[in-house]
Parts: structure tokens; sequence; C-alpha cells
RNA sequence: GGGGGGAUGCCCGAGUGGCCAAAGGGAGCAGACUGUAAAUCUGUCGGCGCUGCCUACGGAGGUUCAAAUCCUCCUCCCCCCA
């Protein structure tokens, strides 16, 4: 099989199934397990750029169907590529577009060749293929691509599931080509090109989905078709199944979680990278994430609260205003609140899950974990 | 001085005899959010001893089986003419 870019990844401690690992991208190191910021349309709702590195993020992501539509990925590239577009010259992960195929599901049509899609934007008739996301992540230019893949809903039968399976493994392959046929390069330097398994939570079609990748070779690999609106138990022992079918020497990425337990709990079972809306998306809406739990800014009790947000928290919003300022920005939709929440939940997690990279540097997870969410 | 319009629940505002504790919006209160169609969505939103009762549509009277809605007077507000 033609070589494609692999970047440098190394396990360089475990603690039972947990990893910490170094991953090497002309653009800078990733220190995992790592949280990496969602910037769907190449911004991170609220947070400037030096906030956001400020926040401890090393890798933040971008969206492919969104871009690709506004402005244009040839936009994007003649802008002087998506990391010049972001304001971000750290590793940049673009998503295929693949979830937008679940997402968006009630305006899309899937058959094997690829999906049309009826565009959020202006209503014109789209076509994506597995072809066709590599392309337009080639021309955006981020550092790691993702395969086009299909992510159906919990809801959806094991049939629709195992055809789910069998297309993205099938989209893979083409993935694969298009990827290496254009040497593994992007219109901004190499890229490296991630398998996504699917499965569901049939163990009997997670297995198939990876053995089916790992032939064709990927040099990382993604766990999809989760936190889609399935039960945690199920989704978790997926998660620890599908994580032991790939190979331990490749980076591992979750799709698409973000609350401190669920981080910590794929963190256990295996995941180097997860990344996920919901920390700047609640944040949006005036949650808080914070050592107790989350705490809803807009109910009346922190009206007179005095006290920060955290005390042991670094970001700008503990540093300078106090809950009840926080809850009146907040109730007041004024911007300053969103951008200061948005900033403090990216900060809360960086730093959780750099706390949890440290314990298995000292193989001291587990009580980590106990420690941040008790039993 | 003359003519006309209006006063509705915390706010704005619809309703012109029964289906009205009263549309809709806002505010308030609470909940949801997990590879972002999301600064969004959902619920609640007079009181109580809550399958019913009480209070309520500027105030006071009246007509009617029944009034936020019709009549009379009063109070206040707005507009036009002089």
């Amino acid at each position: 099989m033609t070589a494609i870019p692999r970047f440098p990844f190394r396990v360089t401690h475990t603690d039972g199934a947990a990893r910490a690992g170094i991953l090497e991208t002309p653009r800078g190191t990733v220190a995992t397990p790592c949280f990496m910021p969602v910037g769907t349309k190449g911004t991170v709702k609220g947070v400037a750029p030096e906030r956001l590195a400020a926040a401890g993020a090393q890798i933040v992501l971008a969206n492919t169907y969104h871009l690709s539509l506004r402005p244009g990925s040839s936009t994007v590239r003649d802008l002087g590529g998506l990391h010049r577009f972001m304001g971000w010259q750290g590793p940049i992960l673009t998503d295929s577009g693949g979830f937008q195929v679940f997402s968006l599901m009630d305006t899309a049509r899937v058959d094997d060749d690829g999906v049309t899609f009826r565009s959020v934007y202006d209503g014109s008739l789209q076509r994506f293929s597995p072809e066709r996301s590599i392309e337009e992540q080639q021309r955006l230019g981020a550092d790691i691509i993702m395969c086009f893949d299909e992510c159906p809903p919990a809801t959806a039968s094991v049939d629709a599931v195992a055809a789910a399976v069998r297309r993205t493994t099938a989209w893979a392959a083409r993935c694969r080509k298009a990827h290496a046929e254009a040497g593994g390069l992007g219109s901004d330097g190499p890229q490296m090109l991630l398998g996504i398994v699917q499965g569901g939570v049939d163990a009997a079609l997670r297995r198939e989905s990876a053995l089916a990748l790992l032939e064709l070779d990927f040099p990382g690999y993604a766990i999809g078709g989760l936190s889609v609106g399935e039960e945690r138990g199920p989704m978790l022992e997926t998660t620890a199944a599908t994580a032991a079918l790939l190979p331990e020497e490749r980076v591992r990425y979750f799709m698409g979680i973000g609350d401190p337990q669920g981080v910590l709990d794929v963190i256990e079972r295996g995941v180097d990278l997860f990344d996920c809306v919901l920390p700047t998306r609640t944040a949006r809406m005036g949650t808080a994430f914070t050592p107790q739990g989350r705490l809803n800014l807009r109910n009346s009790q922190h009206t007179l609260s005095d006290e920060p947000l955290d005390p042991e928290c670094p970001c700008t919003a503990c540093r300078t205003f106090s809950r009840g300022v926080l809850r009146h920005l907040v109730t007041q939709k004024e911007m300053l609140g969103l951008q200061l929440l948005s900033e403090h939940n990216l900060t809360f997690l960086s730093r959780l899950v750099a706390g949890a990279r440290g314990a298995i540097q000292m193989n001291s997870f587990a009580a980590f974990r106990k420690q941040w969410i008790g039993a």
C-alpha cells in the first residue's frame, strides 16, 4: 500500500488501559490524552486564538462540510490556508463532514457512492463523496484529516448499522486511495489521514469495522458513531472493546465527548484524543464546569455570590469576576459572558485532562479519577 | 372650549356577551445540550386546602341565566381642532 504521512506518535506511559503519549505534527507537539476544542466554521465560537492557547488548547478542529460551503475551501486556501484562516499556527484537524450525514439526516440521502445534502446555508443541493471530502480537506489544509464515514444514530437498527459499517469501510478505502494519489499532501503541507471505526454498540460490528480498517493501515484510528444518543454503559464498553482492537502505537481518537466524567471514562479505556462542542456550547448557554459539577449561572441563587467560579482556575473569568457578575453577564446576554464561560470551560477541561496525563505518568490514574468523579 | 381614541396579568399586547385565568411576545423561574443548522431549544409562568374554589381585565353602579366584552357616572392618559 502506498506510503502516506504518519506523524510520529509514541505512548510514553500506560496505567491500565490508559495511555500518555506524544504526537508530533509538523506544526507542533500534542501531549496526549488531549481534548480538542471544536471550531466548526474556522473559529471556536467566542474564543480568540490567543485565549484558546491560554485555555490550554494544543490542537483544534474545523469542519469540512461547513467550510466547504462557507466560505468554500478554495477561498480558505486563497486566504492563506486553514491555519492563517483560523489564526492558529498549532495543529488543526478537520472532520470530514461525515457527522453531518447524521446530524442533518432530515435533509440528507445516503447511497453507496456518497451523500446528497441540502445546504443549510442556501438550500442548494450538495453532493459529498469520499473523494470530494478528501479533496475539500486537502484544499483546507489541516494537519490531520478524517475519512468520510457514515454515522448512524443510536436508534438505527442493527441492519442499518451494519450497512453503515460496510459503507464506511468502502469509503475509507476510497479516502485512503484519494489521499495517497495526492501523495498525502494538502495545500499547506503533509496530512495524516485517520480511519473511523463504526458499528454502534454492537461488538461484532465494531470488530468487523476495526479489522477492515486495520487492513487499510491508517496511521491512527477514530472511534466514531458513539455519543449519538446511546446509554453510557454500552458506550463505554464499546469504547474499551474497540480501543483494545486498535494497534497500541497508533493514536486513538474518540469523536465527540466532552463532559468531564466522560472524558476521564474514555481516557481510562485507552483513548488519546477527543473533541466536543459541549464545553463551548454549554458555556454559551450559561453553564460552567466546576470541580463540583456543572453550574448553571442563570440560576437566581448566584445573584449575590461574590465567590469566583473556581478559585483554582487561572482563566480570565475566574481571575476577574465573581459568580454574581458572571450571572449578570449571562442573563443579560452580554457577549463577554459567553466568551468568558467558553474560555473557562475549555480551561477547565484542559486542566482536567492535563491532570489525568500527569496521573497516568505516575501510575495513579485510578486515584486521580476517584478524586474528581468519586467512586 | 369642541371632537376623537384609550386604560387587560410583572411589562408590551390580542381579545368586543358564554368555548377566557384571558392569544402572542418579553421578563422571571427551571431544565436540556456531547465528530456545532445552536448566543439554541423545552417546560413553567395570579392564588389556594388544585379533577374544584377564590381573586382578576382603571373605579363605582347597572343590564343579563352569563360581562374583559353592553349601559351610566367617575378618574387618568393620548391625539386633532380652537
